[in-house]
DNA sequence: AATTTTCTGGACATTAATGTCCAGAAGGAA
DNA sequence: TTCCTTCTGGACATTAATGTCCAGAAAATT
């Protein structure tokens, strides 16, 4: 056993049963192993819990920001680059997100670590759309209408496959910026969906 | 004591403390009455449970769907139709939606139910653009962007207030629709607006 | 090989919650 | 008034969870 094991252990069980049901008794059911070895790692559920929000802090936050911040030619290829964090597990996971959230809605403290997570992430993007010389209002409320939307998305739990994911492409690209975007963009896109979703 | 009594303080709980958290010894607690009453009106927890989701249903899902299909002038004057749902604590809650959209993340029945009231919610909204001429594609992608924007809107726990959200009325609808609002449409949400939310 | 550090399991105490049972209060109907 | 229906409180049994303590296994270090 290591500390890191019992994280995996939290994550997989906020994920799937929500904060209320990541409880020792049962993560150690699951490993097979004592309540004790809990108590030796860590000092108690709480200690855990701090532990759980930094993981999500470091793992879901920066791929965002990074991305928003890459140069590209066009606004539509900008909101691409945006895009890759939406459909590459390996930088973003939607449904820790979604319940992290949804501890934040009964945890005041958590509450206020996410709420900053999401100014950050906003305030990214909307820089992204002032490179591209929108108004300044409008760059803000296009970040917005980008960001939520994807929020919504996830919290509602769309699981498009993703064939539905490409058609959906040029018009949410259109929507989200007032622009069309170019072929190559399209297939540029299309080409990273495949390698980091083979499965579809 | 009555069965709406418990229901209510079971909103009350769902809503800031989420599902985890309905019990019914601090209800009775809050209350100040014993369990035992609970067990006169309700089977058990479950029963409960059932109430609480039957209420978001009827509560939260029909304003929404009632106001997309009102008839209107404009593309942006509907939008305004379906937005006094966001605006009108009578018409919707958003932290019930929240917390039973959370507690859909725990519980595979609920989150069915939710999905449903989703695609109910979305087709109509879909429907609303499809009377003013957009092609299908894009009636449905606004569709979705208009209502995944409110709910990510919602589950950030934006609390914008009166101000900020007249500000930002016109940058939305445009974004929503691709068109300009007129002035009078914009000063008519304005005036319901200070009708519904006297504090701002 | 001896010793020290690291970790685990089992026993214990405690708390908070569920659900059941029943005596009986309180109030309306016969 | 008496009786019946509706509801409440208190006692009980049970379960699931937390956290503490300690003996001792197992592994690393000396």
């Amino acid at each position: 056993m290591t500390r890191e094991a019992w994280i995996e252990a939290g994550i997989a069980a906020l994920v799937e049963e929500g904060i209320a049901n990541v409880k020792i008794q049962v993560m150690a059911k699951a490993l097979a192993v004592s309540r004790s070895s809990f108590y030796w790692f860590f000092a108690d559920l709480q200690d855990l819990h701090r532990e759980l929000l930094d993981h999500w802090l470091c793992k879901n936050t920066s791929p965002i920001i990074e991305r928003a911040l890459r140069p590209a030619p066009t606004v539509t290829k900008a909101v691409c680059h945006i895009f890759e964090c939406w459909v590459d597990p390996a930088l973003f996971d939607p449904r820790l997100d979604a319940a992290v959230r949804s501890w934040g809605q009964v945890d005041a403290a958590v509450r206020g670590v996410v709420d900053q997570a999401d100014d950050q992430r906003v305030d990214a993007i909307t820089r992204m759309f002032l490179r591209y010389d929108y108004p300044e209002a409008e760059a803000f409320i296009r970040a917005r209408i980008l960001y939520f939307t994807q929020i919504g998305h996830f919290t509602l739990g769309m699981r498009d496959d993703r064939e539905m994911r490409l058609r959906l492409l040029r018009p949410y690209l259109l929507g989200f910026t007032g622009r069309h975007a170019t072929d190559d963009e399209v297939e540029a896109f299309e080409t990273l969906m495949r390698r980091v979703q083979p499965d579809g």
